[in-house]
Order: C-alpha cells, then structure tokens, then sequence
DNA sequence: TCGGGTATAGGGGATTTCCCTATTAACATG
DNA sequence: CATGTTAATAGGGAAATCCCCTATACCCGA
C-alpha cells in the first residue's frame, strides 16, 4: 500500500489555489505524500487509471460532476481506497450523504491544518472522522428528525442528485449548463427539477429557481 | 515601500488551507513576499498596526466581519494600502462593491495561480484588476458615473422603467406577469431584461433572477 | 419476488429566451 | 433648427426551456 514508506494521497479539489495549500501542508508530514491532484471527475478517474492512492481527499463542488458522484465512482472501481470528503459546505447537509456514498469521513475546509492532518491519519488508520458535533447528532439519530421536525433544513427532502441540481440553479446555472457540468441528458436534468417542484410544491420553473436563489444567499 | 526588495504583502483569508496556498504561490516570486496572515477582520487591523504592507489580499467572507466592512476600515486608516479582493464568489455580484469600498481589483480564487500572481502585480503597479468581462462592463457603460458610486446603489444604473422591472423580477413576477401588470408586450420587458443584463454583465435569465433577488433582500 | 425509490432519458407541443432590428418621442447641444 | 443621444416601445425568428407524458435499469428492503 505504501510507496518509500508513505501514504499516497489524491488530492480532488476544484480552487487550484487550495491543492496547494494541502500539497504543502502535507508535504510537511514524513508519512505522507500528495501522489496526483485532480481539479474535477474526470481527471480525478483518469489519474486512478495510473496510480493507486490510499487516501482520495475530494472536494464537494467540482469543475465536472459532483463530489457525491465521484465517491460513487470510485467506489465502484475500488473498494480499498480511502476518501476523506473536504468541503465549504455546512458539515450537517453532506456528512451524512457523503458518509453513505462511501466516504470515511468529513472535514471542514475552514478548519485548522492540524485538524485536516488529524481527519487523515484516522481515516487512514481505518476509523470514521467527524466533528464532535456531527458524530454525536449521528449517534444520537437525530439528524433527520430534528430538522423535519424544525423544518429548518429543506434539502432534507431532496435525494443527492436533486440536491446538486438545486444549488447549481441557486449559482444561476441554466439547465444546459448543468446538464453539460454534470454530463447528463438535459431531459434528465429537467425530470430532477420537475421532482424537486413536486416536493417543495412548487408551480413553475421560475418558482423554482427563486427557491433555489433565496436558498443559496442564505447559505452565507 | 520595499523591506528586502520585496513588495511586503498581507493575506486576509478565514481558510487557514487557502493561505497556505497562497504563501507558497508568493514565496516562488523574487519580488513578493507576505509579511503576515489574518484569518478575520480583528486580526487584520492588528497586524497593520506592526506592519505595513503594501497590498492587502482579502477574502470577502470572514471568520469576523465581512470583507467589505474590512476595506473601509483600511481605508480609512490608511489610504496607500492597497487591497486586491480574492473571493470564491461570482464577480458579477460583489467586483462592484469591492471597488467602490476601496479595493483595487477582483480576482475569483478559482482563477489559476498565475491569475493571481498577474492579479498581484498589476495592482502593485497601480492598475485596476478585473476579469475581462468586468473591465469590459466598466469600459461600455460606466465611465460616465464616478467609480466611487459604484455598487453604492446598483440601480442607479438603471433607467426608471428597467428598475421598474428589475424590482418586479425581484418579487419572483414572470415576463408575462410582468408585461401584463405594466400594460407592455412581453418583447418590451425582454427589450428591458436584456438592457439591464448589458448594464450588470449578466450571462442569462437566471443570473439576472439572482441578482434581482438578492438586491431585492438587501433592501430590508 | 415484488414494489418503491433513485437515476437516467426521450417525445412533442407550448412557452420563453435570446439576438437582432426598428420606430417613436424627448431632449440636449452645437 | 438640424442632429445626436437616450429611453421606451415592440417585432421576427431561431434556439432553449418548460411541462406534460412515458420508459428503462438498478438497487434495496419486505
């Protein structure tokens, strides 16, 4: 599994600026090592075609496709293969999704350099990482209760691909442009919209996007 | 202005990853050099009372305060600062405000690291920084306004029908509702939607539905 | 094994968007 | 007064989309 004696490290992240931050954080680490980088789904696929990393450490929001996707895929093709998802995004709305499309942990882009290290070397060692808050919600089961119960989180209803249709109309996309990011049929990204207006009720795409907008500048 | 030769520079970012990042892509310049970190707004104005950079890179959204606030204090502390706004947000809704707050340019960190390096450099050398498209916009249709009212009101630009339909597209009204509420052909208000995306450098309807609406919850 | 949920995608007509061009009135300015 | 500019109006036509359907394939739990 090691090469010279190092964890191999993928490193997946779409802000070229932040793979450098990790690739030299992690160049300070005698047991680890960033063996490729890839700013999106394909060429994250292509460099598993060549090499054969540990840990995969995978953005949520891509150049191609979703994060959520990715794990899917990777999955697929590998089972040994590790993943830490690192993302912007609010640990409560992905951790859960990300955890059962196959990923072994979960950590805040926001937090310490120390942290990210320490979610690597646990997710390495074979263990779950989360926050101390996410892991006792978990636990406790009361993720989705709690925020049905509230009302507060309404993508809760929404499955993983609805919910990537969803925030890229609340960044403005159109449905072209979100048909061709995440390769799929425009036919295909309108039947998710038609679910999504079915399940929050919604009359019309314009509805829709609204929704989805209001969403998105309240994620701030 | 120069310790060492070097342009002294300070980063203002709440992602302790994407500093590293950005250290190591300035450490690899013969001619930059960052002199010191903050993670938020407190942090920044207490570095600036020991150092003295010459250009500020700030992330818009902040552990404490928003980046806008932290340009004005700057600002006013110190007028020969100067400050290059790198954000993970779109252009089109923050480029504006970042300038008229004080700021000398807008690069999206998306942007590849020789972007920012070019970024960097050009407002050094006390140029204007900004996509393509932005400067575009400004070139077209704004010289005549001062760039100190810009974004102070971003419908000033406006003429009193287009603002007329900007705050309606705001209130989640449709073309048709629109036309009909106005007593218009809907190909007047398309003529009107398509002057005010030349006017905001908007790519689609959707952008335009983005920017009306969170216009529309600042005003509260 | 059967039903339900998820993800994919096509058919086809109605509607909207988008890029042009065009007309009229108001108004400033030489 | 002729002329240029801007605001406001609106149409033609192609492309994109919306909005009803239907349909397949897969997985998973009862």
């Amino acid at each position: 599994m090691m090469k010279d004696g190092k964890y191999q490290l993928l490193i997946v992240d779409d802000h070229p600026m932040m793979r450098t931050g990790l690739v030299y954080l992690i160049a300070n680490e005698p047991d680890l090592e960033v063996c490729c980088e890839a700013e999106g789904m394909a060429q994250a696929l292509h460099q598993l075609e060549q090499e054969l990393p540990d840990l995969a450490i995978i953005d949520l929001s891509l150049a191609d496709g979703s994060g959520l996707d990715l794990i899917d895929h990777i999955k697929a093709r590998d089972e040994t293969i590790l993943m830490l998802v690192a993302s912007m995004h609010d640990e409560s709305l992905y951790a859960e999704r990300a955890l059962s499309a196959g990923a072994s942990g979960y950590i805040n882009k926001k937090e310490a350099p120390e942290r990210m290290i320490e979610a690597i070397r646990k997710v390495l060692a074979g263990k779950i990482y989360l926050s101390e808050a996410m892991t006792e919600r978990l636990i406790n089961g009361l993720v989705k209760h709690d925020l049905d119960r509230l009302g507060q989180d309404i993508t809760e209803q929404l499955t993983n691909r609805e919910l990537t249709v969803f925030e890229l109309i609340g960044e403005g996309k159109t449905t072209g442009e979100i048909a061709r990011q995440l390769n799929l049929s425009v036919k295909t990204i309108e039947t998710h919209q038609a679910n999504i207006k079915k399940k929050f009720n919604l009359e019309s795409a314009h509805e829709l996007v609204r929704k989805a907008i209001q969403w998105s500048i309240e994620q701030k």
